[in-house]
DNA sequence: TTAAAACCGACTATTATTGTCGGTTTTAGT
DNA sequence: ACTAAAACCGACAATAATAGTCGGTTTTAA
């Protein structure tokens, strides 16, 4: 199957950590135990998650990080979208830095729209489900 | 986004094609002219679905590939999982040789329901359209 | 002034992907 | 029987992506 990367999977992890832990920052030393997730890269995903301006930081000490909307207003989709980073399921959809290896084929190419389409129903299914549907449970 | 492996997509270039000539047995090397598909790469690729059962072959001169079955009865979503491999599209869901890292957290994961419904979604897709589906259009 | 935190860029190790190569075996046609 | 065309096979190699590490700088509350 199609693999979900480890980067992903610790993102949303401490995603779901904000969420629950909404009236606070959080430190990543905090999350980093909390979540099992390696101190240093935990840094690396999450200041990539804060460039996108799903979350928030204060500096210094006693600072951290916490989330810049409502867990209500976070579809999981956008979470997976800035961490995979690359457009399309394919390589011959679009670009945007995932870069396109052009297909020879383009025009006649009956696989595409196929790609298209099942790309199309994965991110309906990611962006019907907020993190506020995830600590729900 | 998510990225489906350039050996899926050859792979599904390959059934489409041997797909839309089904009354005849195809050689790698029309196959591969006919798609643009590096020789040697897509050898090793048809071998593997041949071993599935997807497709059957013929050796000798005039020898090649053809269908096992009709392209109505062949789900995109068994071509993947052939070529894709592993299960799970996260680490700590099952394992049959995509090896299972073992998540720290199991029970408490609020995460792992989530990726089984988006792997269940997407699943769904993959087996909702048929060869037949891809060549009809 | 100090300690705890975010922030940053470069580096490294490991693994997965995408091929390539050199050969063997099988088979139809001559 | 010989030849050419094909499948079949395992090992190798180059590249790219992933996952993780490191050494520092800057900011800020106490």
């Amino acid at each position: 199957m199609i693999r979900i990367s480890t980067k992903t999977q610790y993102g949303l992890r401490a995603m779901v950590y904000l969420a629950k832990n909404k009236k606070k920052t959080c430190s990543l030393k905090e999350i980093s135990k909390a979540e099992k997730i390696p101190f240093d890269y935990l840094e690396k995903i999450v200041s990539r998650i804060e460039k996108s301006g799903l979350i928030e930081s204060k500096r210094g000490s006693h600072g951290g990080y916490f989330l810049a909307r409502s867990p209500s207003k976070v579809k999981t989709g956008e979470i997976v979208r800035v961490l995979e980073g690359r457009e399309g399921l394919v390589s011959c959809i679009a670009d945007k830095n995932g870069r396109k290896r052009n297909c020879p084929l383009s025009k006649k190419c009956l696989t595409k729209k196929f790609w298209l389409r099942i790309q199309n129903s994965l991110e309906k299914a990611l962006n019907s489900i907020t993190l506020a549907n995830l600590i729900a449970k």
